[in-house]
DNA sequence: ATATAAAGTTAGGTTTATCTAACAAATTTA
DNA sequence: TAAATTTGTTAGATAAACCTAACTTTATAT
């Protein structure tokens, strides 16, 4: 059985790999920082990992999730989203509430728990933030959409998920007026910077190129 | 904050010191015991504990809890028995299922989680193997009753509590046709040994002495 | 193409929770 | 009460997950 330090390095691992589009491979570094970790600790980390086949990875080489790896990480995944979904739906927490209990709950170990969660929610294909949840099998149904960024001046669109879960980016989202379902509409956009000026009912924001990646549309 | 490890030791000093009759101290060897641990291992978590104000413990001397570490012990085990109610009455977890799952969960902080998940099962005051359940406040409402042994012969009695949660004892409890409150007919007993001969809808058994001191009945 | 910067690794150290083996204190028993 | 047993403690070791500081490799930029 895994460890829960060992589980956050493969769920980290997933987030860098398979969901953030178009990078399918990640550095020591990046890993390290994503984990809140030094690099010499996520060096340790990599050895034990590779030693038990759940990534690939060669000295001074950059790090993928094997098959095995993968199966795991994506189980975590699944844990966490049934969860927050749970305390969301049934529990009254608040979008940015959610992640750091989720962060805790993901951890345990029984799948007649997860199983019986499942069912009980009614086998969602979201989470609150709108990002896909792994099926039993690990199969993910919905794909990642185009980000804020993407969206022509003029269209509208509706926020479909939110890349970034920590409580400050959600609680920032919020105080732009959006929140699952919004429809936006992007009034203008700077070509220097990214910056988008956009409309939510009827209010007025301009949001960073970083905030703008962070938000996915339909 | 506690560790998970800090915070069953708390829980098993409150077990053997408050919730079992008749004694409120423990030595090393009987906690060491209780957690699966060597009493080398213990000692060193005495002075820890010590150290933090959360028991009461004197080199060779006897071990108890402060006011600060009962507070603490009973906030973990209304966790704990808050989850076994959730696993058992939400979630069809048996019996003999929920103790295991509620280990882990027990860990889990978040005020707002356990002030949710108490509301959701509408304040219970006992658990699935009839356990009193401490409020948020850490009162414990239902005293703890007498034992099946001191059950006279001749006499019926209802099965409220069993003291010990492990699946193998539950998993016996079972198979002599009990369950939570259970009409049990004390048919005789042994004065030798304590062995008594019992009959439960119908079925009769014999149970040893020890397996009589943990069936609470009222 | 080489110097500098960035990324990655290694060595050695810390803390927590565990262990074994040896020892000391307290209690029981003959 | 003295010997034997039980109970409790100490010292020294180990493994996991983290750190800092120094070093090496790879990438970048002039």
């Amino acid at each position: 059985m895994l460890s829960q330090t060992e589980e956050n390095y493969l769920k980290a691992l997933f987030h860098l790999t398979t969901e953030r589009a178009s990078k399918s491979e990640v550095g020591t570094n990046e890993l390290a920082a994503a984990l809140n970790v030094k690099p010499a600790t996520a060096n340790d980390m990599l050895k034990k990992l590779k030693q038990k086949k759940l990534i690939n990875y060669e000295k001074y080489g950059k790090i993928s999730l094997t098959v095995a790896g993968r199966k795991q990480a994506i189980e975590v995944v699944r844990k966490h989203r049934l969860w927050e979904t749970f305390l969301y739906e049934k529990f009254e927490f608040t979008w940015d509430e959610v992640h750091e209990v989720a962060e805790q709950l993901e951890h345990i170990h029984s799948s007649k728990l997860i199983e019986k969660l499942d069912k009980f929610l009614n086998y969602p294909e979201k989470d609150p933030h709108g990002d896909a949840i792994p099926n039993a099998k690990g199969e993910i149904k919905i794909q990642p959409g185009k980000t804020l960024l993407q969206v022509a001046i003029g269209k509208t669109c509706k926020l479909v998920a939110v890349r970034d879960n920590s409580a400050s980016f959600l609680q920032y989202v919020v105080s732009v007026g959006l929140g699952l379902s919004c429809k936006i509409r992007v009034i203008s956009r700077q070509e220097f910077d990214g910056t988008t000026e956009i409309e939510v009912n009827g209010k007025k924001s301009i949001v960073s190129q970083k905030f703008a990646e962070n938000i996915y549309v339909a």
